[in-house]
DNA sequence: ACCTGAACACCGTTCAAGT
DNA sequence: ACCTGAACACCGTTCAAGT
């Protein structure tokens, strides 16, 4: 049937959103493919390599553009466009962070981050580190929201999940944070 | 040979420690155990509730105390405790944050976090979002610096790691985030 | 170049049967 | 109560062979 590497992406990208990460197997997705799981390996070198074409795909989709202009309006700009992208396909988040902890899909809007935190006055030293931050809660609140789990609590008890503004809520956090490290810079 | 819950979350920590998160497998511990694998399911309803087991005991070993007084500190002592322990056993901060998204795990420290923010003069609707950034942090970096990732940087370039005291950067951010938020509020 | 077919070395889990 | 042995239904990956 003669197969292009963005064919087989668009296939995961839909077997994803039907059946979960979980499901997202080389077999699964040669049979959806109507080819023998064998034959994948003739466009990707492993799974891992896949799913990291799978999370970049996820990544560019989601982009969204152009960015506002004071600094924290465009990191809040970038945050949240990462959100939605992820949140756009079943365990998006989950893939691709695990994608990012392979060291693999160069994707992640890192470097846009730290660009646009160029603005906010910040020590150059503690730009990374603020940068990181972002992201960590970032992927952190779209996980535990894509797994409907409420944010850490250890029972299931606790009543339903935090409204949406929660996620802009903590942005607003990070980013006070950050404006009172560039006042003492 | 007749074991206990404990003896097999003992050895399935040293497995852990020993071999990695992706060969801790139930066939494996058995081996490492001299018994069939079925037989961990006399213990165990399944592998999910086992690494569950396994997780909550990473924290309960990496519990030190008492925690200091002012509300800040004590908060800070809760992340640093909470880092140390993860990065006690290999892949345990990964392991911990799965079995935290499976719903499982009760030993989170979600709740101390709550509490100690009680001093914070914080919004109390704030305080859920508050002490869900100061987790999502604290599990981001250290899964990142178990997997000698370099902090969300696309390529492996960029030069060597980010120092240890990068985590106490990122804590006192988000710390002073939660000042100025409880200065508005 | 792209794919098939078959194999290899694994998984988690179930369940009758033993002690 | 605790464990064995065997099975079921899967995995990712490799590789000779076909077209």
């Amino acid at each position: 049937m003669r197969y292009r590497r963005t064919d087989i992406v668009d296939r995961a990208l839909v077997v994803l959103d039907g059946y979960g990460l979980a499901d997202l197997t080389m077999r699964r997705l040669g049979t959806e493919l109507g080819v023998q799981p064998s034959a994948l390996y003739h466009h990707f070198g492993n799974k891992q390599e896949l799913l990291a074409a799978v999370a970049d795909e996820i990544l560019a989709r989601g982009r969204r553009g152009p960015r506002p202009e004071p600094w924290d309006a465009r990191v809040e700009s970038v945050c949240t466009e990462l959100r939605d992208a992820l949140l756009a396909y079943r365990d998006g988040a989950e893939l691709v962070a695990t994608v990012r902890s392979f060291g693999l899909g160069g994707a992640t809007p890192y470097d846009e981050i730290v660009d646009a935190l160029g603005g906010a006055g910040l020590d150059p030293a503690l730009v990374p580190t603020a940068a990181g931050a972002l992201l960590h809660f970032t992927f952190g609140h779209v996980v535990d929201e894509q797994t409907h789990l409420q944010a850490g609590s250890a029972g299931a008890i606790g009543g339903p999940p935090r409204e949406h503004s929660d996620f802009g809520d903590g942005l607003t956090l990070i980013l006070d944070g950050i404006r009172a490290q560039a006042r003492v810079g």
